[in-house]
DNA sequence: GCATTTGTCTAGCGGTCGCTACAGAAATGA
DNA sequence: TCATTTCTGTAGCGACCGCTAGACAAATGC
């Protein structure tokens, strides 16, 4: 079995999407289940989370909970893509939508402080959080990769304004890149241990202080 | 009983440190086996080091780990507080030997990119990483505190130069600290994700731009 | 020698971990 | 109606968790 869902396989259209499959149906809400799931791990982080916290939290039984989502890990792989689509992407947004890097990172940078210290919701960013200290190796250098790959995606950023006379040709994108990243990161703890809204902004301001003037 | 250790309860000497005691001598050396579970803890965190990890690595066997550290907890803190005399005070330091905060402030964040990427031990900062995704809350707790008592004390130092007019009046005492926190705890992350010496010094050098001119 | 003190060893406690076998329940198509 | 398909609930698997009881080993003071 290639997929990790049944009732989700090639050919046969997923559960509660319209197309009624053959057996009993499912007695929960696949989604609402996976966003309790995302809170969870978001909170706790993979390993400190338990299949028996998560079928609590989710409000169903173990074996539906792996006739659902697979096993533990699969599960929280699809609670990482969840993420990256519903929480994640501001960041990636930001640096598509604004005209210049500058104006990308400024916004990344304010509104980090705002999803960071959001209220109903636990602080701080998932991907740089839920897989410290963890004994499964895969998936710490999982939300490592996705952390490279943010970072990689601002250098190449910078490096598209350097390219376009937008910034000093002697600017250094990586660095600068990397910067942004480690401060995001910064943020990121800080929100977690009690940092406001407004203390993350103002971390965000000084942080764009350092910006060449183009 | 008060004491997690017995041979070092108050009245009789420690036991290794001269003054042998009575019964049958202990047969490794205290300090060895708190070092190797100091890198332990230091490399995999609090929770993914189990006591079955720390006996491996001190190489002794599980009641010698509890009759000479206590339990998990203690040994723990008396890890944290090993690495705080012997590898985290780079930064008290700094700021205590230097003249200005500026030049503590420099001098720590340039330490930070030696300390965090040395050869032979594990990167980043032990108080930072360490109990993240913890579930003993006490644990997760103690290491906050100690990573916001960091930020205070980098605040009341920079409060100390503008009190003496070496920095503006006007100057953010609490904002330009939690800025210098969370660049170290971005500095510590970026170094667990691969970064090197010289990428963490660029970082530092970055991070000092911002500083105000005094 | 001998009682006392202390450390080490083997073995195993109760608990939780991720995960699954199995029987019954609830839908379908014929 | 009834076989088929799929999900749910109970119950429990083997492995590991932190920790400890109890027997033996090795030092001391007398």
């Amino acid at each position: 079995m290639a997929s990790s869902e049944k009732s989700e396989r090639a050919g046969a259209p997923a559960r509660g999407t319209g197309g009624r499959g053959r057996g009993r149906p499912r007695s929960f809400d696949r989604a609402t289940a996976l966003e309790k799931a995302l809170m969870a791990f978001w909170e706790h982080g993979y390993e400190a989370t338990s299949v028996s916290d998560l079928t609590r939290v989710m409000d169903i039984g173990t074996p539906s909970l792996y006739a659902a989502f697979g096993d533990k890990r699969s599960l929280f792989e699809e609670v990482v893509q969840e993420y990256g689509t519903r929480y994640g992407s501001f960041g990636d947004r930001a640096l598509a939508e604004e005209p210049t890097a500058r104006a990308g990172i400024e916004r990344m940078l304010r509104e980090a402080a705002v999803e960071y210290t959001a209220p109903g919701r636990p602080h701080g960013c998932l991907v740089i959080h839920a897989a410290v200290n963890c004994s499964t190796p895969e998936v710490e250098e999982s939300l490592r990769e996705r952390r490279n790959a943010n970072i990689a995606a601002i250098e190449s950023r910078i490096a598209a304004d350097v390219a376009a006379g937008l910034l000093p040709p002697h600017t250094e994108a990586a660095t600068l890149a990397r910067y942004t990243g480690a401060m995001i990161q910064g943020m990121s703890q800080q929100a977690r241990d009690g940092a406001s809204r407004g203390e993350l902004e103002a971390l965000a301001e000084i942080a764009l202080a350092v910006w060449p003037r183009g």
